[in-house]
DNA sequence: CCGAATAATACTCATTTCGAGTATATATGT
DNA sequence: ACATATATACTCGAAATGAGTATTATTCGG
């Protein structure tokens, strides 16, 4: 291998918390410039594992120790690092793989430069919790219809109809939320199409916040991960302060999924499955019947095949 | 980032193929050096992907054409990325990132210095097909038990029993299969950990079959994705040549999960699922009653949610 | 041609899980 | 006391699951 070969490794993570019913990531904005995740370079004079390094910087960028991390997918797309305006970090010529992570944390304050946004406000038609959200009917769907219009012959114009059917079609499958970024970023209604392919922003509006380099993508990665995993791992617990009640429990999971579940049947499953149990203590609530504190067992990351938290039944309102 | 920040990426393919009932790995053999994966560099001037990139290599490697593909994990752990022997392409020093693909494929024609291996060569005691393997009981569980006891302090060795409880204990994960290599490597049951310490192979035997760098860690992480995905894609049929009886399907699905299946529920379940049609036409046996010949019925992709095999029902002895 | 062996396919049945409720209990504010 | 809000318990039919038994279509050895 010649230096020639030779490309630098580029580290991101989607930190993700909830706070009551918003799932929001840790994004650090410089004015100017478009919100990106924390990323820097990994330094492999330094560091073991791709994982230490991540650990490092973001601590050193944001003061943060990361709990529970998980490496989601690399990419190394030309064209799809390009920043918006003009960085000394990653100049033209210098090929970037991005490695990204999801990190998930239940620690909530800010460090410097630093925020917490609501990660709907990035990908906005992934939440289904009140209800289908309108700008799907409204903008991506006839978008989308003159995407198929515009294909170059009626093969493409048929693989298109069916990725729209499937992303956007009746059935709605909450974890295809990188198939669906990605057939909007080609279809032009994300902006970071237009910023890296060095083309105006057509007529049609773009959707969501855009990111720095591929952070959206990254972004759209971790929410998908993150809501197949809650279904088979109880991973929703790395999110929750020690105890809660069952309904902010399920709150944290209808933010994460997008969807409004079953109450009745939310409870009977965690409790079935004994991912929680009852500490004695209750809340006290503004309003209504005082709720029953609880805790995550621990034991059941032993003692069970794979548990989590199945979504079960989903409601268009809140029950 | 400065030029010292830069590594070698370095792309590395698990083909995978089912002969039957034998579940293979294409692996390139040099004399005198361990099994590998077909691998290669990345090189970011020509190749616009990752993806494309490990199309090409593999393409001139093995003259191999990929169809399903699927990025498994990338690697980049100091110390694992050790040839056996020298090795001019990865001299001490260089670091190399290793990121491990999962391709499926039907073709079964060899490239010359390349073989089809099965897989349960570098990972037996993963077949519980006919039986649980009797290395576990004989070899793996007293070895590791001596690995709890040279725990360093009480913490560890609690970290351990969990770990071997989760891995080896009465009930099996078939998907855990990363997991248990990483154990057994950790444990020094396998060969690749004394090449990376320098240490000399201890007193236990090492299981299964070497390979080069941390290919049969990525050989792990593929068999683990393709387990878990078996069940909610429909992945098994990039196996099968384009019609198969059901049995086939169900010895392939069985070769992959390492585990025998429901004969008559395994049926129920694809039938009801609509991932296959009859062709009216029937196999001849041998012996037996014919089985008629079944097609993939490609349109599920578009249709259902989220179609696979489901394991169901398991059984000691085929059936 | 008969019957054993082998495999395919059909059908049954109890149990569990799921989805969607209704019913009841315990708070607060007026 | 009562309206409202929330928690929690319980019910019930539908569907999925696990484990069979029963029947059918072949080949092979006499």
């Amino acid at each position: 291998m010649s230096g020639e070969d030779r490309v630098s490794i580029g580290l991101s993570a989607a930190i993700v918390a909830v706070e009551g019913e918003q799932p929001s990531v840790l994004v650090v904005s410089h004015e100017g410039s478009a919100d990106a995740l924390p990323f820097g370079p990994f330094d492999p004079a330094q560091q073991r594992t791709l994982e230490s390094g991540l650990r490092k910087w973001v601590g050193e960028q944001t003061k943060f120790d990361l709990g529970y991390t998980e490496q989601l997918y690399t990419f190394g797309d030309k064209g799809r690092h390009t920043p918006a305006g003009g960085d000394k970090a990653h100049q033209a010529g210098a090929r970037v793989v991005s490695v990204g992570y999801l990190a998930l944390t239940r620690q909530v304050q800010e460090a410097p430069e630093t925020q917490w946004r609501g990660w709907y406000h990035y990908l906005p038609w992934e939440d289904w919790r009140d209800a289908k959200p309108a700008m799907i009917d409204g903008v991506i769907l006839p978008a989308l219809k003159k995407f198929v219009k515009n294909a170059p012959n009626a093969e493409t114009a048929d693989l298109r109809r069916e990725r729209i059917n499937l992303c956007f079609g009746e059935s709605w499958d909450e974890e295809r939320v990188l198939e669906r970024y990605e057939l909007l970023y080609e279809a032009g209604l994300v902006e970071e199409f237009y910023r890296d392919s060095g083309q105006k922003t057509g007529k049609s509006p773009t959707l969501g916040t855009a990111m720095l380099y591929d952070h959206r993508r990254i972004l759209a990665t971790a929410i998908a991960r993150l809501r197949g995993k809650l279904k088979y791992r109880p991973v929703v617990f790395e999110l929750m302060a020690p105890t809660f009640t069952l309904l902010e429990l399920q709150r944290a999971v209808e933010a994460l999924a997008g969807l409004r579940l079953h109450k009745q049947n939310f409870r009977r499953l965690v409790a079935e499955q004994g991912l929680v149990e009852g500490t004695g203590k209750f809340s006290a609530p503004a309003r209504g019947r005082p709720a029953e504190l609880f805790r995550f067992r621990r034991e059941v990351l032993k003692e069970r095949q794979a548990p989590g938290v199945r979504l079960g039944a989903r409601r268009a309102k809140p029950g």
